[in-house]
DNA sequence: TTCCATAGTTACCAAAAAGTTAGAATTGCT
DNA sequence: AGCAATTCTAACTTTTTGGTAACTATGGAA
């Protein structure tokens, strides 16, 4: 997340990467998508993604809100009650993100399988 | 680039974001495609992307290279030359990757602008 | 003979990302 | 008093990524 100027003479790609190519943003979008209700709580998806610890979770979801793409909404009780949903621009984003998993399924033998199969 | 038989079973953003989702990968994608001729020589992408160290244009262009997305041809001279261009493999993911360009453009102002506008 | 160009590689170091573990905060329940 | 539930945060360590600068190979040209 740095030389931010840099970034704005060069290459849309670049914004993309550098703010959601991170380990997990794009995963959290594509399970708020995939959620019934359009809303997902703190342990739901960490139950959906549980090779993601709490802390790169909650770190994820900050950057998330941050740069708008998913709203958080804290109803106060005790304990704490937290949902997550896609915001408007975060809906926006899904046709391209769907459409690289689409491409990700077909290609599955080209891309992966190459790398399980080596062992 | 690791655990991937845990990739195997989980989400395939998952396995495009661990392969393509460096720094460097998709910008090369999308110089590849712009070229007018369809290849590019190493140098000639050096140029285009002057931020990018040579050591990190090699080792992304071999990356791509061993999951078939980018073809490499040597020609045997001196001093040497090396042509680079997207395989049919590459030129199928450049859909979804225009598609995520025109996110990029259109979202500009939610995203990019928020950051440089703080300082 | 020394230099040039091209396409890299290598060794070393710094920075960033991610993981682990522990614990904070709240309040009702037993 | 002690525990449970939920959503985090802090401190620390490890792993991964990226950057710099110097080096290699080749054969023709000056």
């Amino acid at each position: 997340m740095a030389d931010f100027k840099a970034e704005y003479l060069a290459c849309p790609i670049r914004q993309v990467i550098s703010r959601f190519g991170d380990k997990w943003s794009m995963l959290v979008l594509f399970m708020l998508h995939k959620s019934d209700t359009g809303t997902l709580r703190f342990n739901e998806i960490h139950k959906l993604m549980s090779d993601c610890s709490q802390k790169m979770l909650s770190q994820t979801l900050k950057n998330l809100e941050h740069y708008n793409l998913v709203h958080r909404e804290v109803y106060p009780q005790v304990p704490p009650k937290v949902e997550y949903s896609l915001t408007e621009t975060g809906k926006s984003l899904m046709p391209s993100l769907l459409s690289l998993v689409d491409w990700a399924l077909q290609h599955f033998d080209d891309v992966v399988v190459k790398d399980i199969v080596r062992e």
